[in-house]
DNA sequence: CCAGGGATCCCCT
DNA sequence: GGGGATCCCTGGC
């Protein structure tokens, strides 16, 4: 995939991607934003997903706080204000997803329809759809 | 409403 | 030295 940081083979950034799965990847982009990657195959198989958004449930007064924005609707709808609500910067890449500092819980939600699109903001790629999401999401509206 | 551009800095060649 | 899986504001229609 050339859209992928790990196409040009590793580096110091994209090492995380190398390693095992369920590990944060985080990195800087366009001088102001951070944008949140789940690491998903195993070792040596680089590989990870983009966050672009999600519902803020809870902790939204500290989200706001963090964001620039008093707007729930434009706390967590794409990545840079993804990061930047939940606080997010390269302090936090590599970390473990099942550790005390960033975790994943499953609630009982079940989406009833998934999209997929082509992937924004990329050159090349564009062929494949691996944008996926929620149609019942509000986020879905904006990114 | 849509297209275009500026902000801003780190990474990689 | 160039460009990036962004975001927000502006100006034109």
């Amino acid at each position: 995939d050339p859209a992928c940081h790990a196409a040009v083979g590793k580096t110091e950034r994209n090492e995380v991607m190398f390693g095992m799965p369920g590990f944060t990847y985080i990195y800087f982009i366009y001088g102001m934003y951070h944008c949140l990657n789940f690491v998903t195959e195993p070792e040596a198989k680089p590989a990870a997903i983009l966050i672009r958004g999600a519902e803020p449930l809870d902790g939204i007064e500290i989200m706001k706080q963090n964001s620039l924005s008093n707007n729930e609707r434009n706390l967590l709808n794409g990545p840079g204000k993804f990061c930047r609500s939940f606080g997010l910067d390269r302090k936090h890449n590599g970390l473990d997803l099942t550790g005390e500092i960033i975790y994943l819980e499953s609630d009982s939600y079940k989406p009833k329809k998934i999209i997929t699109t082509p992937r924004i903001g990329i050159k090349q790629g564009k062929n494949r759809l691996w944008r996926f999401y929620d149609t019942a999401s509000d986020c879905v509206s904006r990114k």
